[in-house]
DNA sequence: CTCAGTGTTCAGTG
DNA sequence: TCACTGAACACTGA
């Protein structure tokens, strides 16, 4: 599910129930592929015991200021998503199927917090990843990425400047974590169909319009699907979104027009022809 | 049974 | 060395 404001979500949910609070006991499956570089004891013995002062995210990386290093790193992978008990008190909708059993199928960790909270991750695929790091934003993963286009949207003018020396696609070049931190597959879709431009358009070839006008739709389109908490029912109606998930179903169209797949950058491309040029 | 897949990494290429 | 592409990764669900 993850992407920008997915991973958005996944952090409000985290602050709900662990901001202020102190960690009181931790579980860690025996996953060493989801939890990097650190044994699940050594991770539950630097987490028991710390106060979380915020969850922070850039990109699709999230994690806890602790009121003492390392602090722990998540990222979701593909399948990767925070749940907190049925039941338990929340200002935004719940992440979990309501009935469903605690602890949710696949965890890679839960945490009890001082006030009796719980959190837990899980990542039935095991792309996701669990790490320690003394000071997140600069180190490693985190201090690779590019701009975080909720967080900081640079300039039209800064725009120009990086995408000017690009020369992949357009599609490649808004997958490239380190240009845009956070875009994924549907969301460089999204932003191509509404910015009308073909996904395969080297980036180097757009005029300082066309950048202006990319800047403004990714923004756009990041800040809707945060502001409905990435519930997908809740993205306007006009979007490529609701279409790009059928292409099995013959002849997809949107206002009339025919939405075809492409693979471009090595992902699966949803694209309007005749409205991206 | 086969295959695609909302993500990242790494080997290989130009 | 850099920028970029495509395969590989691990597993579920269609």
């Amino acid at each position: 599910m993850p992407e920008l404001p997915e991973v958005e979500r996944a952090r409000c949910l985290a602050a709900s129930v662990a901001e202020r609070r102190v960690i009181d006991r931790v579980r860690c499956a025996d996953d060493r592929i989801v939890i990097e570089g650190v044994t699940p004891p050594t991770l539950t013995r630097k987490l028991v015991g710390r106060r979380v002062l915020a969850v922070r995210r850039h990109g699709k990386h999230l994690w806890f200021e602790l009121d003492r290093p390392p602090m722990p790193l998540f990222h979701l992978g593909m399948t990767g998503a925070f749940h907190i008990p049925d039941g338990e008190h929340l200002p935004l909708q719940s992440s979990i199927d309501p009935g469903e059993q605690w602890p949710p199928r696949f965890w890679k960790i839960q945490i009890e917090f001082s006030d009796g909270g719980q959190l837990a991750m899980t990542n039935a695929r095991r792309f996701g990843r669990i790490r320690l790091r003394e000071c997140p934003e600069h180190e490693p993963p985190i201090d690779q990425l590019g701009f975080d286009p909720l967080l900081d949207l640079p300039s039209t003018r800064s725009l120009i400047q990086q995408i000017s020396t690009r020369r992949a696609s357009l599609k490649g070049l808004l997958l490239d974590q380190s240009f845009a931190a956070g875009v994924g597959n549907w969301i460089a879709d999204e932003v191509l169909y509404q910015a009308g431009l073909d996904p395969r358009r080297k980036a180097d070839s757009l005029t300082t319009e066309e950048i202006a006008e990319l800047r403004r739709v990714l923004g756009r389109v990041i800040r809707t699907a945060v502001r409905v908490n990435a519930d997908k029912s809740r993205f306007p109606k006009s979007w490529l979104f609701h279409v790009r998930w059928n292409q099995n179903t013959q002849n997809p169209t949107l206002d009339g027009e025919s939405v075809q797949f492409l693979r471009v950058a090595g992902r699966t491309t949803a694209w309007i022809p005749s409205r991206q040029h």
